[in-house]
DNA sequence: CTGAAAGCGCTTACAG
DNA sequence: CTGAAAGCGCTTACAG
């Protein structure tokens, strides 16, 4: 509603402070151009009419909008919430409205809400990319000039990216369950590959490989505490059973947990099993969950400030950001007492 | 970036295409005063030449953005997620941008993040306010004449409204156990006071009171799984103790579960739990969880319905979207078998 | 059906 | 330190 009809302008302000519209303009902007009785008179008037800056205005005339735009393929997955809550944090603190959308994993959708927020003017934007996305993704936001981060996922290693080490964290889980002993270990969860699944993937089959045991015990499923319940059979019966399974992420650990207790076995006894994210519920299920903690917060902070870095300096060297992940220890492995793991 | 600097404007187009600037602008509104020929024509140029609307300066001109805003109190929370999930689904459709901002429960950022909203035209705003939020922020946006849509909390009764029906839900609920034989029920949980807080208890109330059985075993806890965990001891440990407890939502609830099975105790035995929300974890609890349906993806769709007719009627009639819940019986609360009730 | 002109509310040089 | 003027990229009457 720029310009709702009795919106108050500049030259109201100007006029009934008796000084130019640009002197009102440098007041908005605390700009030391002008004089501090001038300054303290005009802000009086701003209180006293309830003046309400025009951003829509002041962005095509300024060419910059102070809006950001952050491009989800899952709001309903608390992960990207959480993402989204970080981001919002750090943009409150520069200043910044945020534009949200949700893919939905829908590539279409992805280039609708792109083109949307191009035509809005963002000053750049966040992407984490839908399943599917190709890479000449990246080269077209380059062509168009518009500043992007990729956030948790990436379509490519060009520009900047904040995400956290997968790899590491899954290399580490491994490692652990080896050490408790354990030489048949099976990776479940996951369908589509992106970069989040392969890097995950990737630490898995690294640590097996390093200590001289099979990587091939992995099972594709969706990402459902439904498809854990029943990757628990595929796990178990097998000529050669696995006595540990490492999740793709807790809600298929979750899954693996409830479809063991169903079968009368005891998880961390029976079949050891860990989860990746840490959400919230994995201190409190029963066993509590050993699992890798990621931060998704923490990302969605540094996403928005390489964003507002790179918006300020597109020129600049790209930045990744990639936080560590921490190996969180409960009882659902079998180990026998909970312990932190840096 | 209103105006990158290599961004084409109409006036390129129309030059290239050999029309006015007019003409342009029509075949982009797809209006049906321009000829065939013509529309074709120009819009190959655009096509062509990767033209890019500017919404910022149409917006200024038009005096409406086509963008609204959305202000939940917690992203963090899976409930508020799906609602903005819902709420960008129908905006989308409708070809809007949403900007979205988390309160976080402070009405020091809440008012931050509307007059933000206002400085960059959002046509219209849905809001969740913020606990602490006074009446007089209703009053301040119709002086505004900001449209607004109340979602899931309301602070007035003024305005457009959407939200479930929490009252006669946790009535339902609360009946449910009467006719399973319980007297003695406690209602677990929620700190705060709001509008959903005041909703449900309410049902309750009512519910015990038409029975005639005393209400008042309310217990206040936060809306954490520790909480639920931590209230079993005082619904059990009492003089009177509970044979059922009605929560506040399914967290709480699932603490109680927790809690329950700690002790050696069996829910829906020892002591019938229900929850409230229908999270996507309360089917596969254990025992899985009776509960009641909200919907919150679809309370966000119809929210950015109300508020969609409120921006292109400002002063039609207020409407109250109160979306019905359902009462999901499983096993917590003792019945012998999994029904469903409408 | 199409075009020339004015104007939305700001910011940005440029004078003074 | 302040003001007058031009202009950002559209849309909106108004002519023709």
């Amino acid at each position: 509603m720029a310009g709702r009809p009795d919106r108050l302008t500049l030259a109201d302000v100007a006029e009934r402070a008796g000084v130019s519209r640009a002197t009102v303009s440098l007041v908005l902007r605390s700009s030391p151009l002008v004089a501090e009785s001038t300054r303290i008179k005009v802000q009086r008037i701003l209180d006293e009419l309830g003046y309400v800056y025009n951003r829509s205005a002041a962005s095509m005339r300024a060419s910059r909008s102070r809006t950001v735009g952050l491009l989800v393929p899952g709001l309903s997955n608390p992960f990207f919430a959480e993402l989204a809550a970080g981001v919002d944090q750090i943009l409150d603190e520069a200043g910044l409205a945020l534009f949200l959308a949700d893919s939905n994993e829908s590539v279409a959708k992805q280039e609708r809400v792109i083109l949307r927020m191009r035509e809005h003017g963002a000053d750049g934007i966040i992407i984490c990319p839908a399943v599917g996305t190709t890479k000449d993704l990246i080269s077209r936001l380059d062509a168009w000039k518009f500043p992007f981060v990729q956030a948790l996922r990436h379509i490519s290693p060009q520009g900047d990216y904040a995400g956290a080490d997968y790899e590491i964290g899954m290399d580490r889980a491994t490692e652990h369950l080896i050490r408790l002993g354990h030489r048949r270990i099976a990776f479940v969860g996951g369908e589509h590959m992106h970069s989040a699944y392969r890097e995950r993937r990737d630490g898995f089959v690294a640590c097996m490989r390093r200590h001289g045991l099979s990587p091939d015990f992995i099972l594709k499923t969706p990402l459902t505490r439904q498809a854990g319940m029943d990757a628990v059979a595929a796990v178990l019966e097998q000529d050669e059973a696995a006595t540990a399974a490492i999740c793709f992420n807790d809600v298929v650990a979750f899954g693996m947990l409830l479809g063991l207790s169903d079968r009368g076995l005891e998880p961390g006894v029976d079949l050891a099993v860990v989860g990746f994210d840490d959400v919230a519920e994995a201190s409190l299920s029963r066993p509590p969950l050993t699992t890798v903690a990621t931060l998704p917060n923490q990302i969605g902070q540094d996403a928005a400030r390489l964003l507002l870095r790179r918006i300020a300096d597109p020129h600049g060297l790209p930045e990744r950001v990639i936080l560590p992940t921490r190996l969180v220890v409960r009882a659902s492995c079998g180990a026998l007492r909970s312990q932190r793991v840096a």
